[in-house]
DNA sequence: CCAAAAGTGTTGGAAGTACACCCATGG
DNA sequence: CCATGGGTGTACTTCCAACACTTTTGG
């Protein structure tokens, strides 16, 4: 490196005005509610936006991580202990993404099990993933990110147990995957599936039958309450010589 | 360091306890080379880490977003017209993972098809991923978040086209696919899942065969050369009902 | 006994691995 | 004509969707 470029480095670095972006965390938290993929929203009572959801969230504070910072955001609007999972999503950095000041978000996909209805704020509310209300900012495409995850992760990994409550049976847990997938989930074959991959177990208890009768349902639970990766290889997997 | 970079940093402190951090971008760009996966260091000069390798890229320029950010530092670095792929991977944000400030850190994974030799400055050098030299920062962190993203879209997307040539033999193919998944693919069956799922073609011409003989090879090309989901739902997939 | 809901058995297909065998080329 | 490497055919396995059938309950 030559003077000249190591001055022009020192330069940048001095007017680095652009070290000045603020960052926030932004959390897509979503719950199977009736049925249905709900996203945690909050209405904006301020311009930009005002009027508008958009995704809870906030500045980021100088000695946390995203991690902390978001959790500590949430939980200003649900109880944290209601989180079943958390992980990290995508970082939206275009510069006009908000017409105040440049911003970064980094953007979080939390999980609520479907048993839990945590208090909310009166400004903060559920409303289906599928249908959103006007968003402000990037929300929309994030909540959208938020979901394509879901469902991808649904598909190779247990975060079924982040969905579920503690015990269920499987019609309820074929229902939450309808809700997540947007297709059907035939109860009968997604026993099987889990079952094979060790993702679940049986209690032994059951639920009674309803008024209209049929066979009691077994209650099953997960077996691990952290994401684990059940069906890696979905293809090309390693030559079997190697196990 | 020098002055006007030491009043910058200073500044920059301040103003950090109003929840401003430094941003940078990174980039994990991974190459074949030698049939061995590789990628692309620099050998750090001054402390924090003096003499130790990280990742190509920096601070995040005013008006840019994170996707043009790295793009502008690692075309220093490689001729960004040889990146065939890049994609987000995740944002780091440790408060400690930098000594000197608190620095924010985007990590991309950029991909280097197998057959160009990028001139790269004298500082800069390719290491096996599997073998990484001492590492600065959680920049060895990275580095395996790359190498395990890259290692699962190998199985469910067209994502080879980056890492291959823009014409190859089946067996050189399954060279690259040897090199990044870690484990033995034979060339016979990836020849047949690559052209069920539509992501080869046979392009008609082949090379000739060596100075030992054996049948000339036939010559492939990848049909799409961006990123596609090939084999989107691995497991509960919609009900053929639904198609 | 009938309706309803859960659970089991079974079939068939799709996708992939493994491996034997055939083909084309150079010496 | 033989060694070498590429290509084809095929058997076998795993996984899963679909669906008929059985079990267990309430009225």
């Amino acid at each position: 490196m030559d003077i000249s470029e190591a001055n022009g480095r020192a330069a940048r670095e001095a007017e680095d005005t652009s070290g000045r972006a603020a960052h926030e965390a932004l959390a897509v938290v979503l719950q199977i509610r009736d049925s249905e993929l709900c996203v945690l929203l909050w209405k904006r009572a301020l311009p930009p936006h005002e009027g508008c959801w958009s995704l809870p969230g906030g500045r980021l504070r100088a000695d946390e991580s995203l991690g902390a910072s978001i959790r500590r955001q949430l939980a200003q609007k649900v109880d944290v202990r209601d989180l079943s999972h958390l992980e990290q999503l995508e970082t939206r950095s275009d510069p006009g993404r908000d017409p105040r000041r440049r911003t970064l978000a980094t953007a979080y996909l939390g999980l609520v099990p479907a048993h839990v209805d945590p208090v909310v704020p009166d400004d903060t509310g559920w409303h289906p993933a599928a249908d959103l209300p006007p968003m402000a900012f990037d929300h929309a495409a994030i909540v959208h990110s938020g979901r394509q995850r879901l469902r991808a992760k649904l598909s190779y990994t247990n975060v079924g147990f982040a969905l579920a409550p503690p015990e269920f049976t499987m019609s309820e847990l074929s229902g939450y995957y309808r809700a997540a997938l947007g297709h059907d989930v035939a109860a009968t074959n997604l026993r099987r599936v889990l079952l094979r991959r060790g993702q679940i177990e049986d209690t032994g208890r059951c639920v009674p039958s309803g008024r209209s009768g049929g066979r009691p349902a077994a209650l099953f639970s997960f077996r691990e309450r952290t994401l684990q990766i059940t069906d890696a290889f979905a293809v090309l997997r390693p030559p079997s010589t190697s196990l």
